[in-house]
DNA sequence: TATGAATGAGGGTTCATTCAT
DNA sequence: CATGAATGAACCCTCATTCAT
């Protein structure tokens, strides 16, 4: 059909500034706003280079998909860079310093943030591989730290729970900001705000998890976790 | 102009339908992709109606939004039905329960946040409305809640971390259903699960927030916000 | 079919606002480019009025060419108000006079001038009317003016093409005036400029037909109108 | 943003179409009742044609007059093709028979004076355009042939409104034609015909010119042209 | 290998008109 | 008599895509 049906690793300098170009731009207005046009002309190519690299649009995009993904694993490695006999502390810290500078990035790599933001609202066939390859390891990762925190005794889905906890915190300042800028006007995101709100979700999940980690281990935890409304009261 | 250029309570049949398929359609496609062909044909309306009726699509996006903001505080209202003397417990139990119904609703007003989220990705000029209208006060009643739990001595700053820490564990359920179904995929969202959900976030964060209500009463907690690298190893 | 199909004397409230907010906007605007609801607007009536009592929007603007017609010759009588001694010359001043008061004129009668231009421009089938009941007579009398002027010997064309040239040179003012305002930016025209303007085309003409008048009486002037390019410098 | 932003000089076939058809059908129903659906149709393109090589409608509707306008003046060239040494009253004859024969003229320059007959009814940007480039050095053509004739002590408003009759007298027979057609509908405008009224005007004008000339070396011309009303009768 | 002219489907919007009330 | 909701055709324009070169 086209000429990069599948994944090629040479690509001309053509190809090379449309994938700039169109990360940028998909990531700016969207796949559907986004014009094959408009990421021509900023590429300083072809209307019909898209066609003959791509095939079509959906498949640029998924080429950015891939390019994006590939940059941002590169950036932000899964291994935190920290020593062998880390503690489970370390390494929780650790996990939602490196998540909120990647959530903050504006960057190149930050485009995987916001694209992921999009394919959430409207999934394409491309949001499978990034589970795959992106999301699912990042889970297990943050998974394994919570595990740790909260004892051998604690079930899957405790952990689970506690898992989507953490990210949801830390995730949320990306999905909320356009109202929580208009909430808190005068809120920076500098380097210094990020600390202080990673320690913040570091603080506030490990006193979570501690105190969940003490109850695990007394009786009547499990029913906790199932507990209809009626049995709600004496556990608090 | 046109017929509703201000608010205006007699809807005949053609606008109620116009309505209910815009926010159906609004909800699920998103305003640019959504097409007012699309809206009229589902509505058995004349293309020609959204103009007539609401001037044009932006129109016709903005009565949506009136219209969905007023059946979600009407269905949601903001007491929680709660006795006078509940306790800050009690209080953030509901809450969080509230919130959580809110977001796995899949009815008519679960087009709120839907489309709330799609403001959050592409804000319109309605986003000021919903927020101060909206997203205020939710967030003001739960500060006022957390403000309870964490104690007099707790900095705004505090109170606000705390906050969004709760939401953002909500309305992660929301946003990342995609990635999560792809994650779990056995997981059903019943009223069943729904309830174990709110009770893991209302534990978790009544975990953390005592926890850091007594860092508070401690000195150097307001020292530990601000924390830099270095300082950190201390507090853990 | 609809109520004024023929002419009608008796005009309610709404259609004498109609007929007027009519002249206004197709004066201004054009046939084409005026819309009915801008009219209805304009005349605080309802969209459905322009076809309830005329038939449709065509029905209007003949309607409305018959009331401008009327107010025209109702505000410029043919007669001048000259006595019934008048020379020529005074004829012929208060003629020009007329006329281009006519042409200035920005009040309802000169909605005559702007509707007749257009029309010269696509003519609709109103077009007879107003050439029958007004162009004609108005070119009869300067046409017996200029005869008087020109002498008894003056052919039938020789009085036409001078009735033209005089009526030419008054109407420019008003097909040119965007040209004009637009080589003389300075240029206003008050009342005092109108009496120039006329003062000048009365003089020039006059200047101009008692040369000719001389001319047609001496022999060869017959000639000179049939002349070919050949023999017009013995002319001059 | 499109094809030909700046003034283009290679202009393929269907760009060539597209101008012929838009020329043609712009002249005939005016800008605004012109379809770009009927050009397109009329110059065997499609629709979006007119998108791609001028924008919009409105851009076409430029390069139009641009086209039209170097046709004008290299079917016209305003040399007049007069030797060097001719007498104002050569020059004033052949300025008229050109003025006359572009008037008449059904050709593509026709549409030069049609569309500029538009632009005096409903201005758009493009009649600044068309005043500098046309109107303007035409006007000033005259003006010297007419300053040569009236004799130096003439005024610079004299010579205006001497210029302004001159033109007016040729430029009635294009906008007023349809009512004079009514008027005389047997009369015919041939090569004979147009020469005969050249020559009318010519002579007329001459005459008129000769006598202002006259007057101007007489002492209290100047007070004529500001004469009023009370005055007028010494002159004539 | 790359271009740019050309395409056709579909976008939102405007308009004069009609019809039940 | 008069209304206003409703209609459908047509408007200009945008878009991803294709094709001959």
């Amino acid at each position: 059909m086209f000429k990069n049906a599948a994944a090629d690793i040479s690509t001309t300098g053509t190809e090379k500034r449309l994938l700039e170009a169109a990360g940028e731009i998909f990531a700016e207005y969207g796949y559907r706003a986004a014009t094959v046009r408009q990421i021509c002309e900023r590429a300083a190519a072809n209307i019909a280079a898209v066609n003959y690299h791509f095939g079509d649009k959906e498949g640029l995009y998924m080429a950015v998909l891939r390019a994006v993904h590939n940059a941002h694993v590169e950036k932000y490695p899964p291994t935190l860079g920290l020593p062998a006999g880390a503690t489970p502390e370390q390494r929780l810290r650790a996990y939602i310093r490196s998540l909120l500078y990647r959530i903050f990035d504006e960057g190149r790599p930050g485009w995987h943030t916001k694209i992921m933001a999009r394919e959430m609202m409207e999934p394409t066939r491309a949001l499978d591989m990034l589970v795959e390859e992106g999301a699912r390891p990042l889970h297990q990762d943050l998974a394994s730290i919570v595990r740790d925190l909260l004892g051998s005794k604690a079930t899957d889905e405790a952990v689970r729970l506690c898992t989507l906890s953490i990210l949801g915190q830390g995730v949320y300042y990306r999905r909320a900001r356009p109202v929580i800028s208009r909430l808190y006007p005068h809120q920076k995101y500098g380097p210094k705000e990020i600390e202080g709100i990673a320690e913040h979700i570091t603080q506030f999940s490990l006193l979570a998890l501690k105190g969940l980690a003490k109850k695990v281990e007394s009786p009547g935890f499990r029913r906790c976790q199932n507990a209809n409304q009626s049995q709600r009261g004496k556990y608090l």
